[in-house]
DNA sequence: AGAATAAAGGCGAATGTTCGTTCTTGATAA
DNA sequence: TTATCAAGAACGAACATTCGCCTTTATTCT
């Protein structure tokens, strides 16, 4: 079917990335063969090509997917909730990572399990890791925003760095989406319950 | 030199997996070809295979050492400071992170590194996945136990649970492993610093 | 003691498979 | 008719692994 609509080529080349992030999020990236991605897709090796360059270029797009729905998940809260205190705002991002990342909505998969592939693929790759970079340093940057606002309202010690305090809590997300994956029986709000006991410990 | 002792069998077998240790550092565990390992080694591939009966056991043994060397790490930094306060104890762990994990005394290379290698392989390898299910619950529980000796120093609220401390700890660090490999610049004093003002502020 | 033998270690070319990618061919919409 | 797209067989390269041969050491026999 030659001379198709822009939509729908975009909607191809959505497809395959869906097939191939279904693929990766279950065996990774490089234990993923294109045959495997070409079945899965159910087009023809052909087809893909003509959508991809190259499996390098599949791993690129579908990494990006995935921090930038990072970006934006974490972007949309920092929106949203006007000005939360610490316990909302680390109970709000816990149940984002549990909800929305778990359950990609356009992509139905789990991409917290293709965020540990990124992690991985960033010490090979520049490209990956040159975005992964700018994602956490933004993601950073949303956190010192919120801790900012906690200055503001008293809940946090004025000669605090935001930019620490946001790399702090970037660092508490990161390891639970670590061991929700990792770590059998791994429940979000016993995440929280000892987040919250270790913020109220004293020297 | 056939019929060798048991002491130049072991070396040998070492010297294997601190030549695949390097590679998969750097290339992770599956852009890292047999080959790859056979010239590092500098042995032949019926030597290597004489050691190792296939990649993945050999991923499988690195996988291992890794593990077990966060395991060791953290465990040794429990027996030895009696009873660090908060801030000590956080201090300490990033730290480690920072110089024994790095820069790994007996295979010459940043071993978180090879972590992350770990996690993402943990999701495609049950025996990788119950292993370090049974090492991140042991770290756990260690970082439980001094919560335990907060408690009765008066430092944590005493209703806390100490395995949900735990976590929460155990997650700082393992974020600051992604950060430190990911984003450029992170300073463990910084991620120090963030924590403790985290840990300090109120609801 | 010294020669012969047995067994283990090491080597590297060879093997069969799987990989990512390409190319030819046929079909279809403009 | 022409340009676009899909199909899938075909291709060479790279892959993990094996196998036959040679070397070296330990043991046995004379």
């Amino acid at each position: 079917m030659p001379r198709v609509s822009e939509q729908y080529r975009a909607d191809r080349r959505a497809e395959i990335m869906a097939a191939a992030a279904r693929l990766f999020a279950i065996n990774g990236f490089h234990s993923t063969s294109m045959a495997d991605i070409i079945g899965e897709s159910g087009l023809s090796a052909g087809a893909v090509y003509r959508y991809f360059r190259s499996k390098e270029d599949l791993i690129t797009a579908v990494a990006e997917t995935a921090l930038s729905s990072a970006d934006e998940v974490f972007g949309s809260l920092l929106a949203e909730g006007a000005t939360p205190s610490p316990e909302q705002a680390m109970t709000a991002m816990i149940h984002v990572i549990d909800g929305e990342m778990a359950h990609h909505p356009a992509l139905g998969i789990d991409v917290t399990r293709v965020g540990l592939q990124v992690w991985a693929e960033a010490l090979r790759s520049p490209q990956v890791a040159a975005r992964a970079d700018g994602v956490y340093k933004r993601l950073r940057g949303y956190f010192a925003e919120v801790a900012r606002r906690w200055q503001a309202a008293g809940q946090l010690d004025a000669g605090a760095v935001p930019e620490q305090v946001g790399a702090a809590m970037l660092g508490l997300m990161q390891g639970f989406i670590v061991q929700r994956l990792l770590v059998d029986g791994t429940d979000p709000d016993d995440y929280l319950a000892g987040v919250k006991a270790l913020r109220q410990s004293i020297d």
